[in-house]
RNA sequence: GUUCCCGUAGUUCAACGGAUAGAACAUUGGUUUCCUAAACCGAGGAUGUGGGUUCGAUUCCCGCCGGGGACACCA
């Protein structure tokens, strides 16, 4: 038998192919299989308990049933995995130290477990769209998220064998340049691209421009009206707008470099202008879209929230009444554009929790469009995530007061990682310890905001966000730096003097190779709903599971045998951390 | 008002209907002639509220309380 790469999935189809024999069972039985508490078992299969009651049978009958016709296949080797009947009706299954040493000499570099993790997602296409700010404003601490998890979200699936297209949907199109442009022209502005300071004077024009229009009912229509002029393709609007979206594209970029992002295409809002036509034109004779106070909208009557009738209108406006085209025209015309051009099996969107709404009805009326024009529909994701809060509980917003700039929150973690590796490596020259502290100040930065559950908001906080203890980059970062160093220290690479490593053996090594063998099912369950925290999660206990290690067995020992499994176990604990880490976009580094 | 999301230790967060609700910070007790102590080992401390479904509920359903978002031409 070959060693599993994933044995959670190995088990599962294991069941399900022996269902059909036991009696009470049939194929449709769902083995419910799952990491378990490391108490119990490594893994354990649920489903004959709901099973039972469906069939009226004793649960523990049945799960004890179902144990002797897995055994009965010959196909699982029971000096690798133990399994027993537990509890009401649990199926228990345990690896053996023989089974785990077995899958570290195995699954040894990364490219096995990419090649083990690419049956998720191989040979799918995926466009993924992030972090599609919107254009003229500096980037304050609300646009770490989607950055951040943007990057994560693309490496996981990439990672996990798709092939993906980072698409930057910048807001480049939209009202914002109508108000951006008329403040301009009240304040009689020369833009200056070359000028240091270009965006900080566009991002004040534009809130004055703001705080005009929405004073002002007149302003805002004026606003529109320039923002009509620069779709029709008016010459003086589009030079000053072409100079707006360099500046500001220029200024994302040093951002974007900082958190090594690197999107394939930005195919902004602008880029749809001559594309929106046809969606007009095919919604209508297709009788989806309709006039509706000067506008063309749709409607979802099959969704009470969207329909026609529903208490509280939302309708999704496809074209302004003034003819300009709006978010719902460009994201339309951008979904065409994917799946034809890009040939798309799926399209990942990452934005912000308040987006939720637009998407389903981009979702339901982008359906309902397809099937009219027989078209094939990608798998369609909102990856949304919460809000970064205020101390006032309300969102960060660069329309209210004056959040933290992304750039001063990068310069004061690297700052403060600064005076920690100053303070522990003396030493260094200066240069490396400016390189390490960068690494790990970005690296605190992006790991908080990953950390938790994606869809919860949270409150800015410095502490938190500077943090280096605890479940944070540093600690993750600090468990490599100690693996590397035993290397070091030995003249060897991780991956050498392993020849003649016997099977994990204290409790420290077992539960640490529990652990290693974990990757598979946090990958699994970080691609389910691409929530990266349960990777963030994971790696933390790894690499708490690694200081126990670490600090209850030697790896410099005399005896060879034992001396080559615990190098083993740290080029794994190493090499898996920083696969990890990398996939949540944090460059581990080899001393701090 | 309609609708969506959320409510778990003092704090910040986990828990795909499963076993004794798991961490981190903070509090507190300990560990270093030995591979980086940015570490390790231990202690105390939690599911807003009232019902329901279930063998089993933080998780699903309903009500209430509390916080946040969206709701006609912003994105």
């Amino acid at each position: 038998m070959s060693v599993w790469f994933n044995p959670a999935r190995e088990l599962d189809a294991l069941l399900r192919k022996v269902a059909p024999s036991v009696p009470g069972l049939d194929a449709s039985f769902q083995p419910e299989l799952r990491p378990s508490d490391p108490r119990h078992a490594d893994f354990q299969s649920n489903g004959a308990i709901a099973a039972a009651k469906k069939a009226k049978a004793n649960p523990r009958a049945l799960a004890t049933a179902l144990v002797d016709a897995v055994k009965a296949t010959g196909e699982l080797d029971e000096s690798l995995i133990q399994v027993e009947v537990a509890g009401p009706g649990f199926i228990n299954f345990k690896l053996t130290p023989k089974a785990l040493g077995a899958w570290l000499r195995e699954y040894r570099d990364e490219s096995k477990w990419r090649a083990g993790a690419s049956r998720i997602m191989g040979g799918r296409k995926v466009v993924i769209d992030y972090p599609s700010p919107n254009t003229a404003k500096q980037m304050h601490v609300g646009h770490l998220r989607p950055i951040v998890i943007g990057e994560a979200v693309a490496r996981l699936i990439e990672f996990c064998g798709a092939e993906l297209v980072r698409d930057n949907h910048i807001g480049d199109w939209g009202t914002n340049f109508g108000i951006l442009i008329l403040a301009i022209k009240r304040a009689g502005f020369q833009l200056d691209a070359k000028s240091p300071t270009a965006l900080e004077d566009l991002e004040r024009l534009y809130k004055e421009g703001s705080v005009l229009t929405k004073a002002d009912p007149a302003q805002l229509d004026a606003a529109r009206a320039e923002l009509a002029r620069l779709q029709q393709g008016d010459a003086a609007s589009l030079a000053l707008w072409t100079e707006i979206v360099a500046v500001s594209n220029a200024a994302c970029q040093r951002i974007y470099d900082q958190f090594g992002l690197k999107t394939d295409v930005i195919l902004g809002e602008s880029f749809y202008r001559d594309k929106v036509d046809q969606v007009y034109t095919e919604l209508q004779s297709a009788g989806l879209a309709e006039e509706s106070e000067g506008a063309l909208v749709m409607w979802c009557d099959e969704e009470p929230r969207f329909s026609r009738h529903a208490e509280t209108k939302m309708p999704f406006i496809v074209r302004k009444k003034d003819g300009s085209s709006n978010y719902a025209s460009t994201d339309l015309a951008t979904l065409l554009h994917r799946t034809e051009h890009f040939k798309a099996d799926e399209i990942v969107y990452v934005t912000d929790g308040r987006q939720q709404d637009h998407f389903q009805q981009l979702f339901l009326n982008g359906a309902k469009w397809f099937r009219a024009t027989d078209r094939k529909l990608p798998r369609l994701r909102h990856v949304w995530f919460g809000t970064i809060l205020g101390e006032d509980g309300k969102a960060i917003k660069t329309k209210s007061g004056d959040p933290v700039r992304l750039q001063e929150l990068i310069d004061e973690a690297t700052e403060r990682a600064f005076t920690a590796v100053t303070e522990k490596n003396p030493d260094l020259p200066e240069a490396e310890r400016r390189a390490i502290a960068k690494s790990i100040g970005v690296a605190a930065l992006r790991y908080v905001d990953l950390s938790s559950n994606r869809t919860m908001d949270y409150s800015f906080s410095w502490t938190k966000l500077l943090a280096f203890e605890g479940n944070t980059a540093p600690y993750l970062m600090y468990a490599v730096v100690r693996v590397r160093s035993i290397f070091r220290k030995n003249g060897i690479e991780p991956g050498q003097g392993e020849a003649g490593a016997t099977d994990p053996e204290t409790p420290t090594e077992i539960a640490l190779a529990r652990k290693l063998l974990g990757f598979t099912a946090a990958l699994d369950q970080a691609l389910e709903d691409l929530r990266p925290h349960h990777l963030c999660t994971y790696l933390h206990e790894l690499a708490a599971a690694y200081g126990a290690f670490y600090a209850a067995d030697s790896v410099l020992v005399d005896d060879p045998a034992v001396k080559a499994r615990r190098l083993m176990l740290c080029a794994r604990t190493t090499s898996i951390m920083e696969c990890g880490l990398r996939l949540l976009g944090i460059e581990p580094v080899e001393r701090m």
